[in-house]
DNA sequence: CTTACCATGTAAGGCGTTACATGATTCA
DNA sequence: TGAATCATGTAACGCCTTACATGGTAAG
């Protein structure tokens, strides 16, 4: 209760779809959750161990002629930790925009180099658009193969819409950050 | 270079704006940056200390007859320090939104409960989302009698158009939800 | 042959939250 | 008189990232 490592339901939620590895959970995480999460190594490794100390997953060694490979899935036990920690209500959304602060305090180093920033994170937002709307295509085409592509969708329309507000945004923050420059000359 | 504790930038750039209290700095984060930012009392402080170490702040004792107040002042070297930080492209932003993770992994739980996430989510925002538009409406009828109210404009605006998306993806959300909740039956 | 990717982990250390500790003042 | 707010800090502890360490395989 005290402890809600986040980390162990990610990896929980993602054992609930499919049996992976260690760097494949990795690789989910920096593609299909990056739009809302994040984790490195460090802390899925350990987090692994934990799961299967306490019975919620439990490891099997692969051993093809190529190469070892350690494969996880989740138990009974797993299912039900899992289901409990999913109908809690949420503790906490939180965002760190280093971006937003940046604009935030633009009046230190005036509106040319603040709209910078603006440019930079118009064009990053740009491209992970362009991938979000790929997924999204595909998601829509096999939605009835399975049961969790609703799910799936879901967040990456969530991702969609917000990051076609950020690019509203970068224009009228651009426009406002140019009308200033001109009357900072 | 190594380090970049935001939290040291973060304290540097509302002390840019005016002199403040380890008090009112918590509030300023709470109210104005909390669409973007957090923090607590527990970094709050420690960084203020460190900041008057390294000569980036400076703190004076107003003794009242009442009550005991320190303010913090930004120093000539602390505007520099905060300059330099602010010209460095953005490291990372960073997002960790509980309530996507347990939409993504809403099929163990089923539709209807999923639900109650979005409509959790949906009433939190919507409160938040009048708060910033009040900012808004204040900010826009004295725009011009600080150089600072353009940034802070700035951000509330990123706040309403992304909060107006969420509520958008809500309707969206909640009636896929509840159409796939009378296929669950 | 060398770069990129597959693959698994550990160690150190930073960063920050929560909880604790304390106490004055204001307002209903 | 009791709750809310103002006000300042510390201690413990947990979580996570970064960097390190290691090595196989595939493709160009």
């Amino acid at each position: 209760m005290a402890n809600t490592k986040k980390i162990d339901f990610v990896i929980l939620g993602l054992l609930s779809h499919e049996d992976l590895s260690g760097y494949e959970i990795k690789r989910r995480i920096d593609t299909t959750l990056k739009y809302f999460w994040g984790a490195s190594y460090g802390s899925i490794y350990p987090a692994l161990a934990d799961l299967v100390k306490n019975g919620f997953a439990v490891k099997q060694v692969i051993e093809s002629s190529e190469r070892n490979k350690a494969l996880y899935s989740i138990t009974e036990e797993g299912h039900k930790h899992l289901s409990i920690w999913l109908e809690d209500p949420i503790e906490k959304d939180e965002l760190r925009y280093e971006t937003m602060l940046k604009i935030f305090f633009g009046n230190e180093i005036g509106a040319l180099k603040t709209m910078k920033h603006v440019e930079a994170f118009e064009d990053k937002i740009a491209i992970e658009l362009i991938n979000l709307e790929k997924s999204k295509d595909i998601l829509d085409s096999i939605q009835d193969i399975d049961d969790t592509h609703l799910y799936y969708l879901l967040t990456a329309e969530f991702g969609i819409k917000t990051y076609k507000s950020y690019l509203e945004w970068c224009i009228l923050a651009k426009d406002k950050l140019r009308k200033r420059s001109l009357k900072d000359d």
